[in-house]
DNA sequence: GATGAATGAGGCTTCATTCAT
DNA sequence: TATGAATGAAGCCTCATTCAT
């Protein structure tokens, strides 16, 4: 009796609504080819209100880009920041990071996967966004080295651990889809695996070489 | 006489330097936001000419697709195929990689950087396009197990490797952005180091275990 | 005490309240232009308000005109009626006119500067505001002929007068603003020199001819 | 047989028509009341064309305005210039500007009649066409005082004349609907005679007093 | 007396696409 | 081979207006 056609909501509520509806279409069609009507539609309402909530479709991204980015960001320091080392703080933020993925997998595409076709405002709130979880992952990264090297080119070093351990995972979230049965946990442990060893290598400076007698 | 304005190409040649145009404005703008009227522009003809030609906006966009993929392709094959070990074989596939991504970065981009936006004619091919770099990788990657593990299970793992190499390459084709200076050969040098342990860990099926005394 | 924000005036206080702000509103945009909300926004109250007092936006625009249309009507009789001649009559009507629109350039500009756009309603009220302007200058024109010329006649050269008159009148509203340092009765002075004269000829049925020798 | 059915038509007769019919709707509903999709329908083709050719709503007001000051101001010259006096070149004047209303009353609409609401660009160009027609006339009236008086005094006066002969040949555009029988040497006449004594007057710098033993 | 929430309708603009030459 | 002329469809956005409290 309570729910007399969800009619009338106090603006609060109303705007997580819309913006719950056009995480769900931008992920699915992009930002692009996303129309306002169909948000609308799927939000129960009509185009004017997300206008006057959100004042342009452009605005409407950003609200979902930044409502996303916080939840994310969130719930990967929640886990890592706890963890008593820094191997323990990787893996906390990578299970976290999974998780979320696995959980609202709208979200990343909508952070992640647009495409380079955006306005400057959003061009420049999406590398922001992108920028902060490289943050976070970059500040884990820099206390991983096994020594303590040297401040300004263990932070490069760091970055390019940073980028390629969010490149590997952002392109696991494609794997997982292939392979539904997989949890987080062991996607993980696996991730763990393959990039904890040679990620100190990286931080500590040590260098690759060409095989003995080989080209 | 030579300078007749270059009309009346033949249809061959007018056909590359459409899509040559049209790989440049999709990476500027991405697909949706692409308008024909500019690819024509660009291209020196007029728009009924892309249409005889290629068919519909779709058909110019696959046309771009399917060049590129063959082109990256081929040059990842020609690097890694002839190396005689499948450590060097992976350093030249990457190598070729990161070389293609810094002489035509258009290409990549409208190879692996488009929205979700896309018609199903389109997601299919760009999938496959995804899938063939995929499974390059993921062949150099599956003869690199120390042991000679049983196969059904050495296949997930590969690909597994190949996601992560893959999304970790792409994602350090931005960090090249902001390190202009680097080159191909650095880079590749690093990625080695940071995964080619680890990497044989999992193929060969090793587990990472959470350190003594903690979680 | 007396600031408890000004809420809750009794109905006729508001409505001039909004009738200001609309004049406003009105003056700067032109009638299409115009949008309920900003002028209930500059009003200091929501739109609901303006409907249930104002009927409608072409409702709010009628009230406008009509309270303008009396206030300078009544300027005008207040200040020419007394007046012991025609030519003093005309003359002080005249400078209440420049006066008023000095006082009150929006007034003016919504009675008379509103395109041709309104709707039948407008449309018609404009005219009769118009008309009423004319009728009082014509009023006084027709007391203005040397003779006691025949009445029809003299009422149909007596409008041709009026016309001139208002539209002169119009005209010199945006010659005063390029001069802001003319004051009315500068103006007023000028515009009797120039036409005192000729007009008596055109009421007494003057005919201008051609000079001779020419044309 | 040569007009089956008009279509195909050179880009520039195409803008000839799409303008004429824009200068209908302009002037019927105004700037703002006016819809492309109208002025579409009446040039008998689809808005799209509108668009390609004159870029917008604007520029295709822009384009109304520029093509009907040049006829009035072409019109103007060519009937004022060759007459050889003062008083003869105002009086051509003159007819020929009522005689271009009565051809072209929407012209006239559009050109003087636009309410205050409209864009920058609009505003400006309108300006300059008011400017434009003010310009041809005080040439004229400058050369109409009886004696040569100073010049910088002489501009000043002129300009004062000018606005009140535009202002009076508007407002009686307004008359001569009213008037339908009138034609415009009738009015021509009457205006001069009713201005062409004071005029000079004014020009001359004689200043009207008050009558004795009045005010 | 007053307002926050909501909408139907319509306007400007652009785009992929085709026709006739 | 090549193009100027033309359009159907659809998208973003705004506005006057009302409802429920």
């Amino acid at each position: 009796m309570s729910d007399i056609r969800r009619r009338r909501l106090p603006r609060p509520v109303r705007e997580q609504l819309i913006i719950d509806a056009a995480i769900g279409v931008f992920a699915k069609r992009g930002y692009h080819a996303s129309s306002v009507d169909e948000i609308a539609e799927l939000a129960g309402i009509t185009k004017p209100m997300i206008y006057l909530y959100l004042d342009s479709k452009e605005g409407l991204f950003l609200a979902c880009l930044r409502r996303e980015t916080e939840r994310l960001v969130t719930a990967f320091r929640a886990a890592a920041g706890p963890a008593p080392s820094p191997e323990l703080r990787l893996r906390a933020g990578l299970l976290a990071f999974f998780t979320f993925v696995t959980d609202h997998p709208d979200s990343w595409v909508v952070l992640h996967r647009q495409a380079s076709e955006l306005s400057p405002a959003i061009a420049a709130e999406l590398a922001q966004s992108r920028q902060a979880v490289l943050t976070e992952v970059s500040g884990i990264v820099r206390t991983c080295s096994t020594e303590g090297a040297g401040p300004a080119c263990a932070e490069d070093e760091a970055d390019f651990v940073a980028y390629t351990l969010v490149g590997a995972a952002d392109s696991l979230t494609d794997w997982m889809v292939l392979h539904p049965d997989e949890h987080p946990e062991r996607i993980t442990v696996r991730l763990m695996n393959m990039v904890w060893v040679g990620m100190r290598n990286v931080l500590d400076g040590e260098v690759w070489t060409t095989p003995a007698g080989e080209g």
